[in-house]
DNA sequence: AAAGCATGTAAGTGAAGACTTACAGATGCC
DNA sequence: GGCATCTGTAAGTCTTCACTTACATGCTTT
């Protein structure tokens, strides 16, 4: 995990209305016309925090068919457990610079 | 943990230079301009990132005179490991409202 | 056809955050 | 005294972020 990982990770979460998302949509999957109304917030900012989370990988869009054949966009929780001390900090750090050496991933 | 606590350390830890900072105190406590120099940014600057650091309670600071009677303000690491996961986020967000019950803490 | 509900995006506004330059006060050393 | 080094803060700029309003499109049901 580089730190650019670590820090959409962190900077998705760090914001009240992305953390009552992620709460709400512990409870199961749903599409964002509806999420939106649990949450009592405008479609297209929902939109904008989505997108956020999922370029995050903190959750997962899927845009489906109902049986009658309407659009929905269902998102569900991505399962994440971040271990956030400062080793992880450091190993995050420590990855950006690795990148610039070779043989990585399929060393001879 | 009130989610308001668990904010204040996301997005402290949501920003490149204070990941950076972070990792540097790793090595142990430092004082402000030295810091400053090793991380090659302006005192200011990390004067900012600092204060925010310590709201979140990730550093801690120390105004100290040296041996010889110069004041320097040292800082280091506070000792943290969070788990992040969608428990602590929904535990965080329930501590919020908890606090309006009575009884907490001290319960007969 | 019209109304209802869904997705997706664009444009604009206002506030918060990141950063720089600059200045003031205090002490130690030459 | 004059220079170097440290702390602390104020003011100003610039960008990014959060949020609203509005509009285009498509399918369904009445």
């Amino acid at each position: 995990m580089t730190s650019e990982d670590l820090l959409a990770v962190l900077a998705a979460m760090g914001h009240g209305q992305r953390l009552r998302i992620l709460a709400e949509l512990a409870a199961g999957r749903m599409y964002v016309s509806e999420l939106a109304r649990r949450l009592g917030i405008s479609r297209p900012l929902l939109y904008m925090h989505l997108e956020r989370l999922e370029k995050a990988g903190l959750v997962l869009g899927n845009l489906e068919l109902s049986e009658s054949g309407k659009a929905l966009k269902y998102f569900e929780l991505a399962p994440f457990d971040l271990h956030l001390n400062i080793r992880t900090i450091r190993a995050a750090l420590a990855a950006d610079t690795d990148r610039h050496s070779d043989m990585q991933g399929n060393p001879r």
